[in-house]
RNA sequence: GAGCCGUUAGCUCAGUCGGUUAGAGCAUCUGCCUUUUAAGCAGAGGGUCCUGGGUUCGAUUCCCAGACGGCUCACCA
């Protein structure tokens, strides 16, 4: 049967249904989800079922279904387990077992009855009363296999969920892991706030934005790629401890490791520095493993992570010159790092000095090869131009980032608050934008205002949840932790949908959906 | 942005060294079946082989272009 003649067929029951009466009720309460009745009733003997005779009340999608004529088994799925009802002919209401009859795979259907078990000892509910509460017009994805179009999986990501079982786990790790950072954040007292996403000037970060309008103000918009420089403001308004928790959008290419929109946790710590955030990352990351991962040590790909603290630290410019094999010098000297890198191979980055350059070599020699959790301290001063200097070396500043599975997770620094660095720093960026680097940090007069009534020495931290939960969910692509990734339009199904009006053609007895 | 790979029934996949009716399992339809669980038995239907051009007597198959996806690289704190 075509997708077409499949969807008549179900189309033709909805008819039957709208004809005597409403095809999508919404007056069945389940008293009962599968996974308590399967708990309750675990150690409960068949005899003991049969005397009690237990109720059970439940609803959800039909997911198996096996016909014997006078009696069937259906399997439902209430999304939080499954459990199976047999119905039988002589135990319902002619109008149960009609519905009964009529049911096909991805209904939404409620049944009532009592527990039993069967004779294979599966837990049971023979069912006194069958209603279907929402019909599904379509041939849900193949029981065995699942869904495996990875295309369809991101498009149509309820049908990835409702078909595959592991995904709906993948998901439901994120939410407690985000769950879990609140915890872990309140109990220390950082006060959860919400920053601007639409904003004047995108800063907090190196990367494009994406460019907006808003049309009463007649203002040109950027969505937030870091929400870094409002969070430090609310540590001049007195608030000392902050976070959040939300969406950021770079207007970058596409990858395993990068999404358009990505969800970063930042947050701020006064009377704080570095050294301080490095422990209690372990410590946050620690919790998170131990609660959806089952310990600190975690199966990635074919890497095994111990996250047991403390993490390994390494310093940037010392570890790109031993990569190199050359001396740390050389790396602070622009034109010996440019030699060190043409010889390496290394892509020399725009308006980039030995800073950048040091930097460029420690993502290609050093990066790959980050697989067990790392620091990185010592960055250059020239790639950092919102932390502050170190003390006893200015060149570097006081900043580590975090690295796992070659990838960066995280990225904190004593920030600076000395306004007039800070405004020199970002003449340097503009500077920088002149010469090629699209990238640099714009000019942000507002906040080197701020910085002038005075922020308290802080320091803060990014840490990207996707990656985070690629890490704890073992999730090779970051589009298996992002429930609907960006995609390109299809444009295939667009052109043949304008072409057809699927199954309405064929259902002439079937009134428009009222809708007001 | 570049390279490689992929796109065949609703789903999961075979297959065609260019050949006449393109297959399987699940799903669907018909019949039988009151404890099955990837239920079973018998039968049937279901295809824009991603799209468009080209080569050819003949293209799902070969060539070119395009669409979409995946991976790698580039980009990307």
């Amino acid at each position: 049967m075509s997708d077409d003649d499949l969807t008549a067929t179900r189309r033709a029951k909805l008819r039957e249904l709208r004809a005597v009466g409403r095809a999508y009720p919404n007056d069945f309460r389940p008293a009962h989800r599968a996974s308590q009745l399967h708990s309750a009733f675990e150690s409960a003997e068949a005899s003991a079922l049969e005397s009690a005779r237990p109720p059970a009340r439940i609803a959800g999608r039909v997911v198996g279904r096996r016909s014997f004529g006078q009696a069937m088994f259906v399997t439902v799925d209430d999304g939080g387990g499954r459990i199976q009802a047999y119905l039988r002919r002589d135990q319902l209401p002619p109008d149960a077992w009609e519905t009964s009859r009529s049911l096909d795979l991805g209904d939404q259907v409620g049944v009532e009855g009592t527990l039993f078990r069967t004779k294979t000892n599966e837990l049971t509910v023979a069912a006194s009363e069958v209603r279907l509460l929402a019909k599904c017009l379509h041939a849900p994805p193949e029981k065995w296999h699942g869904l495996a179009d990875v295309e369809i999986r991101y498009r149509q990501r309820y049908l990835d969920l409702l078909s595959n079982p592991a995904v709906r786990d993948v998901f439901r790790k994120r939410a407690r892991i985000v769950a879990g950072i609140r915890r872990f954040l309140s109990e220390r007292g950082f006060l959860e706030v919400e920053t601007p996403i639409l904003q004047q000037i995108a800063g907090g970060a190196a990367a494009r934005p994406f460019r907006t309008h808003h049309n009463a103000l007649g203002l040109d918009l950027q969505m937030r790629i870091a929400p870094e420089l409002f969070l430090k403001r609310l540590l001049v308004g007195g608030f000392d401890r902050v976070f959040e928790i939300g969406r950021n959008f770079r207007n970058e290419g596409i990858s395993t490791q990068h999404n358009p929109e990505f969800t970063m946790l930042e947050f701020y710590q006064a009377w704080a520095t570095y050294e301080d955030l490095m422990p209690l990352t372990e410590q946050m990351v620690c919790a998170l493993a131990e609660e959806v991962a089952g310990g600190r040590v975690v199966r990635c790909g074919e890497h095994e992570i111990d996250l047991t603290p403390p993490w390994r630290r390494i310093s940037l410019v010392g570890a790109a010159a031993s990569a190199a094999g050359c001396n740390e010098s050389d790396l602070r000297d622009p034109e010996r790092a440019r030699q060190v890198a043409e010889r390496h191979g290394v892509a020399i980055p725009p308006a980039a000095g030995a800073g950048g350059i040091a930097t460029a070599i420690f993502e290609h020699l050093v990066e790959p090869t980050l697989v067990q959790p790392t620091f990185v301290t010592g960055f250059p001063t020239e790639v950092s131009p919102l932390a502050r200097p170190s003390d006893s070396d200015p060149w570097v500043v006081d900043r580590f980032e975090l690295y796992v599975v070659a990838r960066e997770m995280a990225n904190g620094f004593s920030e600076l608050n000395d306004p007039d660095d800070q405004r020199e720093r970002f003449l340097s960026q503009l500077a920088n934008r002149e010469r090629g680097d699209d990238e640099a940090h714009p000019m942000d007069e507002d906040y080197v205002t701020a910085l002038e009534y005075a922020m308290p020495p802080a320091a803060g931290e990014g840490i990207g949840i996707d990656r985070l939960a690629m890490l704890l969910c073992d999730a090779p692509s970051i589009r298996d932790v992002i429930l609907f990734p960006l995609m390109r339009p299809d444009r295939r199904a667009a052109a043949s949908d304008e072409g057809e009006t699927p199954g309405e053609g064929a259902a002439p007895g079937r009134a428009p959906e009222p809708r007001a």
